[in-house]
DNA sequence: ATTATCTATAGATCTATAGATAATGC
DNA sequence: ATTATCTATAGATCTATAGATAATGC
């Protein structure tokens, strides 16, 4: 890895957290993207966001959208592969989908930006952005799989599979809407996506289980 | 009110439905806003899609986020005045929320637009739009008024009132994501933001009281 | 006279490229 | 030699305005 102190040295210095200039601009994209939306960030301000000159981004991201591929892809991967891993478990699914939620709203929840919010952006919606979007299908496949188990040893409603994932991408919205204390909402959407697929359960019993299990899944994953 | 067959003539044939060229006009901006997004379309492409001049749109709206402006008032009006209605009557709040529940998420679902997407433009966060964005504060505080007679009449969780409103917008990304029986997602969206709201009732009652109910108001409002 | 359109364009962007420059590494 | 920055700019937008034009209304 080149970095330190290699190349021409920069006017100002660095505004930003991050070991190198790549970690730098996706620090400063993050925040710009989320508040204002891609369209209207232009590359000279996230380059005036690190301290830099609007062509310097050109040497670390071939292009605008390869900046906002790479946050994307930073925010899927965890809660992917905690949802295969969790699938492969036999037993109640119950607190499969519990703590699965409890981590994924977490995640967004507790982030320096509401990177969540990007997934509304409407540049989403063209082609380019395709292999992310495939890719966050199969995290909703894989609640659904989930809310099915639930659905089946609760005697809940058929048609209410979808609803899990829904109500933690609702945790996005509330963020931007600046609402409500976000260090709750995880506990309060996993319950609430248990009651809307019949669960009537003991939850406080499924708190101190999903905190168990993501204090170990965290030595190994976070 | 002019406008029949007065000005000079357009080259092209009128493309859309809408009386008017104000109509016509929202009409195409709503497709594209909720397409592709309001800074990625241009007010090129809009006039196209009327099958006007760029210019021309000018002599309707004095700018493009009039245009937008226009689309969101026309979404709030209906469910904001139904909440305040519901909001007055006394008895039981479950079929209350449950029968605006249905209407809102009726509309959301049955429009020719997906209009609902309009919310989620990074550009409604801009000063611009702060008076739109407080009005539907009012609704989303009509929401979580209902929701917690609700949840004072069925000991539910305390900290869920506001979840009904974000069950209700995350029909929304539903549509977007192109997904599910759009006819069937008003009574899943109502039995679920009741049940997160710990409500354990007679659903088969409350569909057929909301039925009855909303053609009732179908005659007075829509 | 009034209205709704048209043509033409000013002025302000914005992305990405070309090529120079100032460091460190070998 | 390699790297990361810099300066300068081409080329492609895009919004909104100015002013002409072709209808109808009175």
């Amino acid at each position: 890895m080149y970095s330190d102190g290699r190349g021409r040295p920069r006017l100002e210095r660095s505004r930003r957290p991050g070991r190198s200039a790549r970690e730098e601009i996706l620090d400063a994209a993050a925040e710009l993207f989320t508040a204002q939306g891609y369209a209207r960030t232009s590359t000279r301000q996230i380059a005036e966001a690190v301290g830099i000159r609007q062509a310097s981004l050109y040497h670390h991201f071939g292009t605008k959208d390869d900046i906002l591929d790479a946050l994307l892809w930073g925010t899927i991967d965890d809660p992917l592969r905690l949802a295969g891993e969790l699938l492969t478990e036999d037993g109640p699914a119950a607190p499969l989908l519990h703590a699965l939620v409890v981590f994924d709203v977490g995640q967004l929840c507790t982030g320096r930006w509401n990177l969540g919010a990007l997934y509304l952006l409407p540049e989403l919606r063209t082609p380019r952005f395709q292999p992310f979007r495939l890719r966050r299908g199969e995290l909703r496949d894989r609640y659904a799989a989930l809310a099915r188990r639930v659905i089946a040893e609760s005697a809940g409603p058929d048609d209410a599979y979808d609803l899990p994932f829904r109500l933690v991408e609702s945790v996005i919205n509330r963020r931007s809407d600046g609402e409500g204390r976000l260090a709750d909402q995880p506990w309060i959407i996993a319950e609430a996506a248990l009651r809307t697929l019949g669960f009537a359960g003991d939850f406080a019993a499924l708190r101190t289980l999903t905190g168990q299990r993501l204090r170990l899944t965290d030595k190994v994953h976070v």
